[in-house]
DNA sequence: CAGTTTGGATAGTGACACTATCGGATAGTG
DNA sequence: CACTATCCGATAGTGTCACTATCCAAACTG
């Protein structure tokens, strides 16, 4: 396959795929000449990985190489890798938020691991998530003006667990599961973030009907139409 | 107040202020003079609020803007005139998504309606959180080169309903709670938004939890060293 | 063998969120 | 009351980001 079949097939146009080879999102095809050189498949799923992370993710071009990246390291589990992948993603969320080293955020990342181990949940200590978290919170407070407020993380502890309890399932994961397509690995990161946007999008209706529920009937009826 | 006053009470620069007032995201200060005026905590309140919809909610300028124009409109209550700013904020999220126009949208919405409604939610029909959950749910299956799962929310319907649950708590909204002030209402909206981040870096960590849980005791202490 | 296509390099584009400068007017100070 | 600092609003410029367009000589295609 050449270049202009590579876009065909993918949707993506042949300059933004010469783009994204220069930005070393993926591999250039195998040269079968001076200026000529061959794609396969492995291009073509990559291509739609990027666009994933790109327009579902809504991700950089700049973390969509460095979770990449993070999938491509060999490692000696799947979930080590998935984790490094996953840390690669939260260090890069909302740069401009909470500052990176704000002195606030490493004792709050210690109470929020007290706060939820407590809550039995288990993670690796330097989990990206957790200080993505920490972030989050201080950033939050800051812009309401008021103190971060750990404890708040209890009131969703545990539904949150409930929805990634029934996203796994009842699925048992191999120890040997190991050295898997780093592909695999990305598309994992990919599964995670492809069902924010329909979780958040659902909360939203969720406070409408909580708020609607909260009213007179009369009233109800009235804005129902 | 003048505007370097504004600026320093603010912490945003002269120039950005003088920007927003440009943009309509803020009123001009009283003129006091051909070329001299007077802001005062109206102004003040407005840019922190501005702030918030962008760092936190990481919302642009336009987005922004529709907002707060939603939540000025004078409406008749409450309920109604925050409907209209969230759906304001959910007709611009992640604009390269999917499609507006995609004709396989709207007969989604009409099955999450029916699917939604048979859970018991209750919301407005034209709720603009409904087709951005739609658009979520196509431009993901897109993604994965997948058919659309409108099912899929019934995974998720519950437990997130357990948040909205959890985040109103035993409040009631008296029924005279009408014509509040629009920046009250803009407020409400970064409340919304506020726990966004904190929520999705929560269900990150649950993964995993999950992924971890599911592995045997050995390998899962290797881990977490 | 004429004409299109290729891969790689370099430069340009448009959107976005600011940021800098200018110019004339005004406010505060000695 | 002079004089410097600061003000407001308008206009133009900056840096970043994700592409997109053009160019070139060397293939490939009919």
């Amino acid at each position: 396959m050449r270049m202009q079949a590579l876009s065909k097939e993918s949707g993506v146009s042949v300059p933004t795929i010469k783009y994204y080879i220069r930005e070393g999102l993926m591999p250039p095809g195998t040269p079968t000449g001076p200026n000529q050189a061959d794609y396969g498949d492995t291009h073509l799923r990559r291509l739609a990985l990027i666009r994933a992370l790109r327009e579902v993710g809504g991700l950089g071009i700049v973390t969509i190489r460095e979770v990449l990246a993070s999938a491509g390291e060999t490692q000696a589990d799947t979930i080590g890798a998935m984790g490094q992948a996953m840390d690669a993603l939260a260090a890069s969320a909302r740069p401009d938020e909470a500052g990176e080293h704000d002195p606030r955020v490493p004792p709050m990342v210690e109470e929020l691991r007290k706060i939820l181990a407590s809550e039995g949940w288990v993670f690796r200590p330097g989990a990206g998530a957790l200080s993505a978290l920490a972030r989050a919170l201080v950033a939050g407070a800051d812009a309401m003006g008021e103190e971060p407020a750990p404890k708040a993380v209890r009131l969703y502890a545990e539904p949150v667990m409930e929805i990634a309890r029934r996203e796994f399932g009842p699925r048992q994961i191999q120890e040997d599961e190991a050295r898997v397509d780093e592909d695999t690995i990305a598309w994992a990161v990919v599964g995670t973030i492809l069902y924010e946007p329909v979780i958040l999008a659902l909360r939203r209706l969720a406070h409408e009907h909580e708020a609607l529920s909260r009213l007179p009937e009369h009233v109800r009826r009235k804005l129902s139409q």
